[in-house]
DNA sequence: TAGATTGTTAATCGATTAACAATC
DNA sequence: TAGATTGTTAATCGATTAACAATC
């Protein structure tokens, strides 16, 4: 039974089956049941049944889910066949440690290009990639469709150069700036990547248990 | 009252907390109310105290919590002020954006070394921090306090080194190899910074509702 | 004292798990 | 056909919220 609302719970599990199901198509695997998904990543074969049957009815009775088909789908689900577009704003280290390392094609993300406001960079290309002046950008956000920008500008300058690209129309942020954003518009969704927030919680389970 | 049994979710809003308390104290603010905090934070009243409860009783009634106390405390709670070891296993692009750029120290953690097995690196300094031979990882271990190893190795290499590091003793992995590790023991514990779920979750979002 | 706000118990809500009829 | 495994409904479990007596 497809459901409307789907849970924040879920929607986080679905990259995961994502990379499974993608790993399982690697190692030459077609079919799989719940059960044995299940016990591959360590969660019920009732909570993936739940979890599937909020998109559809990808399975067989009696066989199981066919690998291939089932990772395209939660792909399309995820959208990684859409070819998003993304800018990132800040072309500091962290800026060009994306650029140059993180797979954004393989997610369906099309990196256009990067904006900062130091000319040392002002100019220059990272991984082909053409690192404009960030004076520029409110031209070009117009001018190019932007669904996603990644946010690797220092902290104090995070909040006003978000407001000013939700005010363009940006409606993604990837936030690596490790600042909690305000926004009220409900159309815009922020993802945090907290680096600190991930250590301390390891932090907590080697110092307890 | 206290618990024993501490549930992930609370874990997870550990850091928030600290983060916002940190602030709250940045800005020279000295008490704060469950309710006034909530707001803040967009949670609960009842759930801070629900939260809070689970360690001790760090407010006063008809007063509320002093803000420089209780970020103190929840600091204690994740073990800031307990001086970690930790070793940077990886020394490529993102082992040294993260020598570079993340505040280990403010976390609690003192970078000791780093380690990789390319000779264009070995015995380069990155940010203060001497990059060693990974051959000598296993006398480095059994001399030194190792709490927690960050693991920028790359993904094929990453199962492999993790195992030969448990087998050492290290017992705290920072994981961003983007590899689900298998681990069977329960005293090893391993945070995930999985860039591309995050992502994906984004790219649900942004192409749904 | 009166007002405010805690810590905690009880009620609600939502997510996970179990069970099973449907069916490949 | 018999066995396996789905999709879905019902039961359970856990987490969040509400309520309120205790008390600063």
């Amino acid at each position: 039974m497809r459901k409307e609302n789907i849970s924040d719970a879920v929607i986080r599990r679905l990259p995961r089956y994502y990379r499974q199901l993608s790993e399982l198509y690697a190692r030459g695997i077609t079919r799989i049941s719940s059960l044995s998904l299940g016990r591959e990543m360590g969660i019920t074969a009732s909570q993936i049944r739940q979890d599937f049957s909020c998109f559809g009815e990808f399975g067989q009775q009696g066989y199981g889910y066919r690998v291939k088909e089932l990772c395209e789908e939660i792909g399309r689900i995820l959208g990684v066949d859409r070819s998003h577009h993304l800018i990132i704003v800040g072309a500091g280290r962290l800026g060009k440690a994306l650029l140059q390392n993180f797979p954004f094609s393989q997610c369906g993300f099309a990196v256009d290009a990067a904006f900062d406001s130091s000319p040392a960079v002002i100019g220059s290309t990272v991984n082909g990639v053409a690192v404009r002046d960030m004076d520029t950008i409110d031209v070009w956000i117009r001018e190019n469709r932007v669904d996603v920008v990644v946010l690797t500008v220092p902290r104090n300058a995070a909040q006003e150069i978000t407001d000013r690209l939700i005010a363009l129309g940006v409606r993604g942020f990837w936030n690596f700036t490790n600042m909690e954003l305000n926004n009220s518009n409900p159309d815009v969704k922020i993802e945090d990547i907290h680096f600190a927030d991930s250590l301390l919680t390891l932090s907590y389970r080697i110092s307890h248990d």
